[in-house]
DNA sequence: TTTAAAGCAATAAATTTTTATCGATTTTTT
DNA sequence: AAAAAATCGATAAAAATTTATTGCTTTAAA
């Protein structure tokens, strides 16, 4: 590896493990469901059990919030719910912007499990004249122009991109230019951002291609068993 | 850990590393545009830069699909996208049904790119008697209680889950029922399934969480910062 | 024709993440 | 009141993944 591969790596000085964090939405919904049950504590087996994980990684997943339970009964379940939204910022409120007032930007607005994160997306933005003045799900689709003046006006924090790939980097440059901090990219392209900007991609083909690769998998093992017994 | 819980965790006997696949459709996408700009060998090396990966990785991962490479040059692009779609299962169509007609099942007919992995959506099911017998992006849309026999009936091997969590179960049941082999869970829960169905979920809020602990950190440092100039 | 540079392949080392172990603590049972 | 069971917290070990190193091969340049 040379020196420039080295610096591009380590752009991204990581805190906590990634596997974790993204575990921590999974206790978060087990936990809110025990809530609803009417269930005051749980312990590490328990949500394990749940979850289908082992009750260490529980444990120590939970450890990063720095919540402390009880031998025998486990943790108060209100508090772990606190615990781990301060722990991801849940608990306060962030302003988004969102741009690209598709399908996919539609359902994005339409899921009500973001608002629980403290995601409070004010405005979505689109080049498409038949879409600007509207509404999808409440939420008012401006034109793109404006999109720099409402960053700035409004303190926008968070940009979430449902653009074509073919778009995505210019609508990136423009937020970044108007201030916004953190970007949440569903578009299929690595995204060049300044230092001082975070950004996050959801890659739904990889998914696919875990996905693929089991199915090739179970399909192949099936052919094997099948001449096996012939 | 208790014998159970190894147990839980012994399901998923794994091949391939899951980050390394997880790259792969990133390799492939970068790969197809290098065809489109007529290139005809991309190094490692190349490769890494455009991604803001390293080679070594690189190299690794594709050595999966079994590709050989020529010092000084690189890899055949148009070997590589076949070995890589072929490793994947991806130059072969599965037909697949989508449950839960709404807006993310909307958004995932509407995605051109996953035709190009093999994927075949033939039909939509809902329970929305005003989507029942409509056309959504020519995907048409049939009565929940006709899933299995169109699953029976045409060899369906993949089914997509986009409905709402309080019924992912029952619709997973359903669709493993009647023969389904792969289910793509785009709900927010643990899905119970058989061991001869394999099953992938989509967790948008994991990403979400990665986005949050990354704002988080930020302007924590910024704070930080902001303090020590004082 | 020789030398240098680029980069593949394989192996080794380092890092990260997961899993196991163990002592201590709390509750329940005897 | 003592013993047993459950489970936390910390530490250690194992496994998985990433990164580094080395030698060899191919191409291009001197």
């Amino acid at each position: 590896m040379n020196k420039a591969e080295k610096n591009v790596q380590r752009e991204d000085k990581k805190g906590y493990p990634s596997p974790s964090l993204q575990r921590l939405p999974l206790y978060l919904r087990q936990l809110k469901q025990y809530q609803r049950e009417g269930v005051e504590k749980a312990s590490c087996t328990r949500i394990a059990q749940d979850l289908g994980l082992i009750s260490v990684q529980v444990r120590k997943d939970l450890s990063m919030t720095g919540i402390a339970g009880r031998p025998k009964v486990g943790y108060n379940i209100d508090e772990l719910i606190s615990r781990i939204e301060s722990f991801l910022g849940w608990d306060k409120k962030r302003k988004a912007v969102l741009i690209g007032a598709g399908a996919l930007g539609g359902a994005i607005l339409g899921y009500a499990g973001f608002v629980e994160h403290g995601l409070s997306i004010c405005a979505a933005f689109d080049v498409d004249e038949k879409k600007i003045g509207t509404s999808i799900r409440s939420c008012p689709v401006y034109s793109l122009d404006d999109l720099e003046k409402f960053v700035e006006q409004n303190q926008i924090v968070i940009g979430i991109v449902t653009v074509p790939q073919s778009v995505a980097q210019l609508v990136t440059d423009k937020m970044v230019k108007a201030g916004i901090r953190a970007i949440w990219n569903y578009s299929p392209v690595r995204l060049n951002v300044p230092s001082n900007v975070v950004c996050e991609t959801v890659q739904l083909s990889s998914s696919f291609a875990v996905l693929s690769s089991k199915v090739k998998s179970m399909l192949a093992e099936e052919k094997k068993k099948e001449q096996s017994k012939q």
